[in-house]
DNA sequence: ATAGTGTGATAACGAGTGTTGTCAATATTG
DNA sequence: CAATATTGACAACACTCGTTATCACACTAT
């Protein structure tokens, strides 16, 4: 029985919407407060005060509330870093720096989206899964959007695969560490050394 | 009650011993083929045909165990990593290189190890910080041995350590790359690969 | 051989899990 | 107002969890 019509003024595909939304934040919460043991559908559903019933009209699968939520963080990472892309003169590094620091922003003002896909993303299957098909993604887009093949010699797409996730993979873990609190850097310094090794890993390819 | 005496030829120490090693094969085990939510006190001990009493008897905590798994994988690279340094002359391009594929040698050739320190311990909460403490300290490591701070003008050691982050960060995701399929290097290529990286992003910071 | 120790199988406990269903109250429609 | 759709609270199902206890059997020691 899906419903059809409006309920307190507002239609009934709107309400769904915002129920569904609603599941992503609480997960969000709860990952960042329990950590991935914490999430369950009736602990997030108690969060979210809605009952299993809405939890299962917008998802299968608790697995599937987890993906679409580190869907929509690192969509929104992206999104931050392509626009920050567009609004920065075309040389590599500055490109580079605008990219980062973008996606440094949305991480470092909302903890609960670092801890989601920085650490929870990292060891659940389906999310792993995940994880990896965006990381590799970025790193697509990475190639192309930042001419990888023609600036630096990488004369092999593999190559430059396994060029971008390394520099992924090393801005995660010090993003995260300065996130954690055990390494103390400004955005300013953080995101020129992060530009800085960018640089030199790539270099150190020809 | 404690045992004391032996049984069966082997003395009780020794036989506890014993059984504390059956429990973390078997916990790299589970976690490589039912991932971090496959573990359990009982999934374990049914693997390793004990009783739970025998969990009990060598580790207060799921945690605990897990933990225990994760350091003697570390352990294990750790130890390759410094015996290849120790064989081999002391420039740092060929010590790094040296490194690295004693590294990835452990992890090539176990993947349940693979899984367990690539993997597993990146979103699990008391793990995950065990392996920031873990990596942490071989980023030290690394600081001190191949000295860094003298040889790349790294002046603050909070500059080392973000860099020998972003070199650990970045060569982890590589690896786990090239292990689960998505990226097909040959492991000379890799090394190699890894090796002008790590060079690079170093050299990127004078 | 007899007493005592070590072992392994199994049960029990309360709590929490995913999932489905029931039922009264509330809001909307005719 | 009367009929119906939507909501929220709650129960029920079978299951697994961590943890502790029980009991018969295998072994060791005297």
């Amino acid at each position: 029985m899906v419903a059809t019509r409006a309920y307190r003024g507002v239609p009934a595909d709107e309400r769904r919407e915002l129920r569904r939304q609603a599941l992503i934040e609480t997960a969000l919460d709860c990952l960042h407060t329990d950590g991935l043991a914490g999430v369950s559908v009736r602990s997030i559903c108690a969060r979210a005060r809605l009952t299993p019933r809405y939890f299962y009209e917008s998802f299968e699968d608790l697995d599937q509330l987890l993906v679409a939520t580190i869907d929509a963080v690192v969509d929104e990472i992206a999104q931050s870093a392509l626009a920050a892309l567009a609004a920065v003169p075309d040389t590599f590094e500055v490109q580079a720096r605008a990219a980062i620091d973008a996606g440094y922003g949305v991480v470092a003002t909302d903890a609960r989206k670092a801890t989601a896909v920085l650490v929870a993303a990292a060891g659940h299957g389906p999310l792993r899964e995940r994880r990896n098909k965006v990381i590799t993604d970025y790193a697509d887009l990475m190639i192309d959007h930042l001419s990888l093949l023609s600036s630096f010699g990488l004369a092999k797409r593999r190559e430059a695969r396994a060029s971008a996730l390394f520099l992924m993979g090393g801005a995660a873990e010090v993003i995260e560490a300065v996130l954690s609190g055990q390494l103390r850097m400004s955005r300013a310094r953080l995101v020129d050394q992060l530009t800085a090794m960018w640089l030199g890993a790539l270099g150190g390819m020809g």
